[in-house]
DNA sequence: TCTTTATTCAACCAATGGGTTGACAACGAT
DNA sequence: ATCGTTGTCAACCCATTGGTTGAATAAAGA
């Protein structure tokens, strides 16, 4: 799982790390404050920012104790044009079915 | 990891699965077709092919002793959605800090 | 300087994941 | 009726993952 969009890809596979980006996507927070609404223990949190970090999805800052967590949105277009690439290739496929079957009950009656 | 979000997150985490969709995007194959570009043992590939099942990803036929594999791209949007909603998201909020930025700098002016 | 606050590091544990091999089931072909 | 093909099931192995607790680091505040 060496390239970064299985990194994305298994980061938000686990709910709380989508949880995590969706607080995050209302702005930045720090570790503790987006450790409070989970009944894990801090140190969980802090390893799944490390998961989220490794895949490029957040980045973290320094402000006195405090590291300031902020959402890396771009990295969400990897994933999307990944996915997109291959939804409308078989879409596409599809459609050329539809047209063949449609030429044939044509051609039939 | 009981939501089908995270199970699909999950089967395309890793880069076989990957491939198989990408293969699949083309169109239907069998499972023995799907497994021979591989080194590794049909059995992989069939464990393989259930995750994708299990996410939604694909549905399996039954012809003679073969079963063709079919991609089922809607699922795909599931992620699209869910990926979307946060990337508009952070980036209406890059907007509106920006617009705040360029209004300090006129005001400050 | 000493203490408190915020976060990470380290060691550990149970569960999961991707791979293997070997046996089995279903079906077509001979 | 038997054989070969296609695919799955089962048991196992090792690496990874998500969680824990306890200690370490870093910076602010007293």
């Amino acid at each position: 799982m060496t390239d970064q969009l299985s990194r994305v890809f298994s980061a938000l596979a686990d709910p709380t790390r989508r949880d995590l980006v969706a607080r995050l996507a209302v702005g930045d927070a720090t570790v503790g404050e987006l450790a409070a609404p989970y009944d894990v223990s801090v140190q969980a949190v802090s390893k799944h920012l490390r998961v989220l970090e490794d895949a490029g999805l957040v980045t973290k800052g320094r402000v006195a104790q405090t590291r300031p967590v902020h959402l890396e949105a771009e990295v969400l277009d990897l994933m999307t044009a990944w996915i997109e690439r291959y939804r409308r290739q078989a879409e596409e496929r599809y459609a050329r079915l539809d047209a063949v079957l449609e030429e044939m009950k044509e051609n039939e009656s």
